[in-house]
DNA sequence: GTACAACCTGTAGTAACTACAGATTCAAGC
DNA sequence: GCTTGAATCTGTAGTTACTACAGGTTGTAC
């Protein structure tokens, strides 16, 4: 009778469309326990406010930034805690930063090898190919 | 009697060391087919010649220019069958150069996004830092 | 009350290795 | 010839971060 407050909850199909992450990925954060266990609906649905949405809002910038899950995990554990330090999350950050640039520089050593292999294709249509012969070449750098 | 010719053969520790693939990997690439079955020793030892060891030369190289395993083996499959045209092996170098442009385009755009959350970090013993708030912030870009 | 979409759980597959366990073989020294 | 310890064998399972089902149940609009 009268009116019940709204439930105010949607489905994890909204959810996945609000935040862009599948609905698969989802679930499977919630089994690894970095999503708590949602509430379900009577007939066993899971129902997201607010505060899920956030979160997982800020797993997938996280996520995007290159963190690994595992340091998703400890990001969150200290966010949850409410007694990080910015000592300790810079030092993730910087941590990852560090290997970002790593990768930066293996990736550009590629690319300009890569660069360099394919010029000298003529991409002709004869069995003789310099790309095949960097890589079969022992001093190949 | 007298002397037999030489095996010439070493086991796959020697290849290991040789090529600085490790063990457990270059056994991996045998069993998926990247590697031909070795021949063994009486005793069922993996023995190795020069031939064996030039084309695990060539998965290296290959693979250390991050062209994926099933590259490698399309590669490998051309070269096997002796009829590549440089067109072809042009067209998998040209597609693989994409993706890391592509991905160093990626890793760039994180790395100025970390460095700048960073540099924003006094990194102090206070629970409030601009990385979490960055990260927190749904309009974060 | 009946469709049909959305959702559920649980399992298996992906890439490219790496890491065992538990058994066997090889090579060197005596 | 025998012992010992390193090297190797096979086969299976674990890793990361998802993704893709199969087969069944719920939610909801008409």
């Amino acid at each position: 009778m009268g009116m019940t407050t709204r439930p105010a909850g949607r489905g994890i199909g909204a959810l996945s469309k609000q935040t862009g992450c599948n609905i698969e990925t989802i679930r499977y954060y919630e089994r690894i326990g970095l999503l708590p266990r949602a509430t379900r609906s009577e007939g066993g649905h899971r129902v997201y406010g607010e505060a899920e949405s956030r979160r997982l809002g800020f797993i997938r910038r996280t996520r995007e930034l290159g963190f690994t899950l595992d340091q998703v995990r400890t990001l969150l554990k200290l966010v949850d805690g409410g007694r990080y330090t910015c000592a300790q999350v810079k030092s993730i950050t910087v941590h990852h930063l560090d290997e970002v640039r790593r990768k930066l520089a293996d990736l550009r050593k590629i690319e300009r090898v890569l660069a360099r292999m394919a010029a000298q294709c003529d991409g002709g249509t004869v069995p003789k190919c310099p790309v095949i012969d960097a890589l079969s070449d022992r001093a190949a750098r």
